[in-house]
DNA sequence: CAGGAAAAGTGCGTACACGCAAGTTTGCGT
DNA sequence: ACGCAAACTTGCGTGTACGCACTTTTCCTG
């Protein structure tokens, strides 16, 4: 039923996306992220500036989207794959955080640059907001059609988790605070599961209410 | 401890704040949202168009906001003063729905209009993500310092929560799917008590976690 | 394999967002 | 009461976002 055969159309369509990808990623490296302009970016890319601005709605998104590229349906179809019988929290879990580590050694790279910007932090993290239509699906999928809402809500609460781990863990150092524990931002996984864990009596919730 | 009696300084800024709101909101009913430009907002309120954009990050905000007013400090507000007896899941729907069924007749007017833009709609629904950092202030607050981070996540899912209940509420009506059943978009507080009801396990273990 | 409909790309014009470097007002210590 | 420092406002300049009308390309159906 999925993926007749994608025509010529689709396929320039996504070769314009990540040839603006590329482009945006490339010259940001190269000349610091503040040296290059949509005009730079759609003109190395062999398009005209009006049609970057078809593909991506602010001058930061092609960079991350770099980074990003289609992690959202990498997670959702790593929660579906997971078998039908394992707790519905633990395979999101798992699926986030292994879909969040898969990174190369570009992708670090980029982070480095990314984390140096105000502007590209805020847009990296918006990504993550991303998660929640593949998500709500996979999980609407698994509560059944009276728990449509549900999944919604399921799947939105972990793309907002998702992001809270992102920041604590972009953020810098453990801040001594006036009388407060030192908090050292622990690893990615251990950002990601610790951010993830309320949530989990909600889903068994869920789960058991079908 | 709270409210040393606010300067000049603070008061003139929260005048010329609701100076734009109201100017924003007013023009924008008077003469359509399409045909009020930032620069006839700052200019209805006496102040330059670039202090405009010191108090809003968008066109649509001031407009939005007018409508919204304090909300999200209200909402912390309505939590904080329950008993500390109650469920923290109930204190919080109830919170919720209280702030957001109390609307005059000119707030319900001005959501007509808001309607009609797809911008200001957009806009509208970002105010959701507002209730946020007060909301995870009155949250941490009961669950204690080890719960700083399930506090964050779990405001954080309340405000994804409202903002799916308000997405529901201002679709036009409910569609029948093929083959599914009809979804009439109930009232607000419905849509609120629906959307909030999936994470009142994760309080209730939240709190059981004290 | 035409030929028309739909979609993507483009040029142009307008308005918006925001950094920067003044100028102005408020707050506060002495 | 004075005066300095911090905060707020503003003008200016640059780059970005996007609506609209038009051209080019891809798709589909007879």
């Amino acid at each position: 039923m999925r993926t007749p055969p994608p025509g010529l159309r689709e396929r320039k369509k996504q070769a314009t996306r990540e040839a603006l990808r590329e482009a945006a990623l490339r010259l940001a490296v190269e000349r610091g992220p503040d040296q290059v302009r949509v005009e730079d970016i759609a003109e190395a890319a062999g398009v005209s500036p009006r049609t970057y601005n078809n593909y991506f709605a602010s001058r930061e998104q092609a960079i991350v989207a770099a980074v990003t590229a289609d992690r959202e349906a990498r997670i959702a179809a790593a929660v579906a794959a997971r078998p039908a019988g394992v707790r519905l929290a633990d395979a999101v879990t798992e699926a986030v955080i292994e879909q969040y580590t898969n990174t190369g050694e570009r992708e670090h790279e980029a982070l480095l640059l990314i984390t140096t910007r105000t502007a590209l932090r805020d847009a990296f993290l918006d990504t993550a907001a991303g998660i929640e239509p593949p998500l709500t699906a996979v999980i609407a999928e698994r509560l059944g059609d009276a728990g449509a809402r549900t999944a919604r809500v399921l799947a939105a609460s972990v793309a907002a988790a998702v992001r809270i781990a992102l920041e604590g863990w972009l953020q810098p150092g453990g801040s001594f605070g006036a009388g407060g524990l030192v908090v050292p931002s622990g690893s990615l996984p251990d950002q990601l599961r610790a951010a993830l864990a309320p949530l989990a009596p909600a889903f068994d919730a869920a789960e058991r209410h079908t």
